[in-house]
RNA sequence: GCCGCGGUAGUAUAGCCUGGACCAGUAUGCGGGCCUGUCAAGCCCGUGACCCGGGUUCAAAUCCCGGCCGCGGCGCCA
């Protein structure tokens, strides 16, 4: 029964097929009865179209077959195309209907407004919401960024990379990281690919990339964080600052802003305006965001690091004052980088590290990293962390390393930010968190 | 991790503050019936619920305690 014609294109091709008969298949999304008439709306993953079942011009077989159907059974129907005064124009009058499965109970999520449910039932019974189009537009969409991210680097010369996900040591602090036992020893999933794309660069690809999981064993509470999500990352040998950074990272969205009608339609599904990205993303330095913010009412420390609050108000200023979605903040203070972030060489305070706000959130961070051995045992140092923890991490900058930087990449809260989704959960299949490990 | 809010039919909710007229209302779904052009189809009939445990009280969906679960704000971060 491998599907030869799917919704969108029977009705695309409407004027064509028009008088043929047609094979089509999907699940009955809304049945309307009128008794001696019945209608059937087809639905696949291309969209919908009616099928009408009619006594007179059906046949008995197909008409007993249409009365028995529920909505989300699995049909085929064989029919003629025609013209009708229907959303898409055309309607298929149905000859033939094979069910191929019923639902055994009533259904816990009406499909077509599956949204209207909370998301934890939602969540529970994702094969079903998923189902509605509107929620299958998220996962087109998010593909979509995945492959232009591909797209984008790829064509830079950037070579995709694929790091181990079991790892001896976490990336920054270890706290934070999900223990697991490997052959009866306790090592972690990778919180980030940091080290090992830092690796590949140093061992000659120069510029890389990798979309990957990555696991938080952090215990949020917050519609914006994930412990299991996808990131997209870049690491760039040979570079002349962190500006060369922020410059890829700005041209890849700039490319998602510019392709956007590609995806015209599953951005209109959620109401969504298309990313607006100007001829140049501002780029404040947190000191000057301290500033900004002060004028938007907002004291944050100096030296701090911002809340959600002073991300909101800056993706505000960004929109406000430059029309634009995005905004940079550079110059992050070292008391809230990693250690293996450059730090400024006349004022060590401060760092080559950034943030990439979209629409008021962090969607990217990404910075210049140190490439000096020494350099970086002092700043594990003044970390208070052990050498001997990172070891192995170390003896990558032993021989011949490379200026670099790069950037990671939220997956999810790029697809959640470019929809304007409510939860960071509706942006992942299966979200897993503090409690949700099924389905 | 800290703080706050919540758990009522398949789903989404009202009722809770101010205990009794609530054998729990509404919408939708589901089952049945009518209808030959519906498209949020309509109309009629039916169906189905107070998270678990303990307590207060003549009386608990409602008040109190514990547990489990869910949601959110902050922290941390992408």
């Amino acid at each position: 029964m491998l599907k030869e014609l799917f919704v969108r294109e029977a009705v695309k091709r409407g004027a064509e097929l028009e008088g043929q008969e047609l094979r089509l298949c999907g699940w009955a999304h809304r049945i309307r009865d009128l008794g001696a008439i019945r209608f059937v709306v087809l639905r696949d993953r291309s969209g919908t179209l009616q099928v009408v079942f009619k006594k007179g011009e059906t046949p008995q077989e197909a008409l007993s077959a249409a009365l028995g159907l529920r909505e989300e059974a699995v049909i085929c129907v064989k029919g003629v195309l025609r013209r009708a005064p229907t959303r898409e124009g055309f309607e298929l009058l149905g000859r033939e209907l094979e069910v191929h499965s019923s639902p055994l109970e009533s259904l816990p999520l009406e499909v077509h407004d599956s949204t209207k449910a909370t998301l934890p039932t939602r969540l529970r019974y994702r094969w079903l919401d998923v189902r509605n189009p509107k929620v299958s537009a998220v996962f087109k969409l998010k593909a979509w960024v995945a492959r232009k991210f591909r797209d984008h680097f790829s064509a830079l010369g950037f070579t995709e990379i694929f790091t181990p996900k079991i790892v001896a040591t976490g990336t920054e602090s270890g706290a934070d990281v999900f223990p697991v036992i490997y052959f009866g020893k306790t090592v972690y999933l990778a919180q980030s690919p940091q080290f090992y794309k830092q690796m590949a660069v140093i061992a000659g690809l120069e510029r890389v990339f990798e979309v990957g999981p990555v696991f938080r064993a952090e215990p949020h509470h917050t519609t914006r964080h994930l412990n299991e999500y996808h990131s997209l990352d870049i690491e760039v040998g040979f570079i002349e600052s962190y500006n060369d950074v922020m410059d890829f990272v700005e041209g890849f969205f700039r490319r998602i802003a510019e392709e956007s009608h590609e995806v015209k339609e599953l951005l209109e599904e959620h109401g969504a305006e298309p990313l607006r990205v100007p001829e140049r993303v501002p780029r404040v330095t947190m000191r000057q965001a301290y500033e900004i913010l002060a004028e938007y009412g907002k004291k944050v420390p100096y030296g701090e690091d911002l809340d959600p609050e002073g991300e909101r108000l800056l993706g505000n200023y960004a929109r406000e004052k430059h029309k634009s979605d995005l905004i940079f903040v550079t110059e992050y203070p070292w008391k809230v980088r990693p250690f293996y972030t450059m730090r400024k060489e006349e004022e060590p305070q401060w760092t080559y590290g950034f943030d990439l706000l979209m629409r008021g959130l962090e969607v990217v961070t990404g910075g210049q990293r140190e490439h000096r051995y020494e350099r970086l045992r002092q700043n594990l140092r003044e970390k208070g962390l052990k050498e001997d923890d990172f070891e192995y991490y170390l003896e990558f900058f032993k021989h011949g390393a490379p200026p670099h930087g790069g950037a990671g990449m939220g997956l999810e809260r790029i697809t959640m930010q470019l929809l304007g989704l409510q939860n960071i959960r509706e942006a992942r299949l299966l979200p897993r968190d503090t409690e949700r490990l099924t389905p």
